[in-house]
DNA sequence: GCGCATTGATGGCTGC
DNA sequence: GCAGCCATCAATGCGC
């Protein structure tokens, strides 16, 4: 077989593009990827000219962020224990 | 004035809740990017189970993407040529 | 123990003043490091009063490094290649 | 003349070699960073083998050195008091 | 004082 | 499953 992937299965069309298809699907991610980096860049640019400080901003974002991750770690923690509760039962 | 943000303008509605629609918007914006890179890692994942090296692709990846911003660095650098002989001339 | 760091070894002298040593290593080498990105910095400023475009040059120099370092790069991707052939021998 | 950069004095040997010897310079002295970059890297890997905490190391480093600066500056403004008064004298 | 370039820190991925 | 590595992202510092 000419293909590098391994293609276990038989008779595909097109098959030969999947390679550049997985390819342009991730770059076509990439580049949105970019655009919300930038509006998000432009967001703290807004703050900034609205005399904010950029850098403590950050820091309350970052710490929101934190603080919504731990109420999720709690809750799986939580859901972990009805787990273990419901296989006793 | 109550407010941190200096506010050089006047009589504003709502303006304290500057601060929290700044970081809400940040948040959302930051929101969207998270899904766009599962995204990307589920695409890595489709390329694996098709029995591509992710390694691999993942530097072919960044290869494009490495010359695409060469051809923008070459006219960068093209354009400081430009602008340095403008200087001189 | 009333060291923290596990020290799994046995019978060391000066054994608490570790950490320190540590730090002080790191900090002359931080201060050697910060006098070569002065000489590197003196070096621009020479080239400017050259008459040199120090921007212009920065990219070159960076062109240079880069250049090299895609070099690298290329034999990297080349074992990585060699390395997926070997896999599927 | 065919040279980039002024050269506003006269008869020089190797002139146009100027360039060059800088782009050297500069790469030498980049050659001898990364090699202390490397040096303190090492160290760093040296203290997590003897137990100690990386990140935390970083911090205290970091903090060492704000503090260090701290000091220069209070010397800096010092001195400018001690120049502002003997302008005085 | 701002924007840019470098440098340091964090988090995800890969290989053991 | 965890440690080391790499890529990305924030932060500091410099030059204009």
């Amino acid at each position: 077989m000419s293909e590098i992937g391994h293609n276990s299965g038989m008779a595909e069309p097109v098959q030969g593009d999947k390679l550049l298809s997985l390819v342009e699907r991730i770059e076509r991610l990439e580049e949105e990827k970019r655009t919300i980096v930038e509006d998000i860049r432009e967001v703290y640019g807004e703050a900034k000219s609205d005399g904010y400080d950029v850098k403590i901003l950050r820091k309350i974002v970052a710490r929101r962020r934190r603080d919504a991750n731990e109420v999720k770690e709690e809750e799986a923690i939580f859901d972990l224990y009805l787990q273990s509760l419901e296989m006793l039962a």
